[in-house]
DNA sequence: CAAAGTATCTAGCCTGGCTAGCAATAAGGA
DNA sequence: TCCTTATTGCTAGCCAGGCTAGATACTTTG
């Protein structure tokens, strides 16, 4: 309980650590209301609002984007995605297009009145986020970044398979019954 | 284009700038990953780990758990809230228990097996993260939680209503008609 | 005490995922 | 070349997990 000796004694430390480990809860709690506000905003869902951000992302990168590509960014099944690509075609945002190389496929394209919308409404929330992160001082912005993506990488090679109980119940492989 | 007398020409200052914000997009991913796996190993939906680590936390501070606190922390509606219930109640996680002072209301408490179960997942993952945390050099630490709160409270204020569109439709307030 | 407000639950609906299976096309080996 | 296998996107039909509306029990307020 007592003072000691060192300048910064433990607890001190702790405070910063606690208040980093807040703020991250905070950030991403304001990250998620953001997108759900955005996408209402839009009339679509979240999961439509990320399709068309990587629709447009492929597009200003010079790449095709595919209902494949699509499903696999977005982690759902292609039937998932080819009822996506209807709701989204039939209101205005995107539409299908023939695949120059692969007559199975075809190249998802955004219309312009897709990309003038999501432009318009995220031009100035990317602006002012960079203009955030320019106000960290020059010095601090390795430690940043460090902390982030050491973070990133921590959190996938955590809660994977649970280390105690051997997968409850496996639906299939019948074994005795049946 | 050809270098300059200052020691940090603007893009330099650029590159970190995109890094960070890079990084925080990574963050960003892999958290909601994890979510996902840590709920679909625990053989539920996210929302419903996220209620029972609310229930958890509630119980740590001291506070008592209704379903309506439950409802208003995830943003779903109290009909939800109570299917929300019966899933969990019949998992053997979450018990229902009359409210001392309320008797319409009720007290959402967690069995020894939740919270075995959920420190067993997560105790391992906070000890990391805290110890990413601490690696985070002292000098650097307000900085980082600067620009998450920062963060924080722009995107709280974004994506709200489209500055074109002027708010599609207000069923409350009659002003002229009806 | 009566009226209005609040908490939870039930009933029934809708969205947005999923799997299974199909036709068309591509890719690879005998 | 031709046959087999893999891949792509689609349709059909199912299910989980949200929602609104309305019922009931209780609390709060005038």
């Amino acid at each position: 309980m007592g003072p000691t000796s060192r300048a910064t004694p433990y607890w001190y430390e702790d405070r910063d650590v606690v208040g980093m480990l807040e703020a991250l809860r905070t950030f991403r709690r304001a990250d998620q209301d953001m997108r759900a506000r955005l996408s209402a905003g839009m009339h679509m869902n979240v999961t439509d609002l990320q399709a068309l951000r990587f629709v447009i992302a492929a597009e200003n990168a010079g790449e095709v984007a595919t209902p494949r590509g699509l499903a696999t960014h977005l982690h759902i099944s292609t039937a998932s995605t080819t009822k996506l690509l209807d709701r989204l075609t039939g209101s205005g945002h995107l539409a299908r297009e023939p695949h120059p190389s692969d007559r199975r496929s075809l190249v998802v394209v955004a219309t312009d009145h897709a990309h003038e919308e999501v432009r318009e409404r995220l031009a100035r929330m990317h602006e002012r986020m960079a203009e955030i992160a320019r106000e960290v001082p020059v010095d601090a912005r390795p430690a940043v970044e460090d902390f982030l993506v050491r973070m990133a990488a921590h959190l996938d090679t955590e809660g994977d398979v649970p280390p105690l109980r051997p997968a409850p119940r496996r639906p299939a492989a019948p074994t005795t019954s049946g």
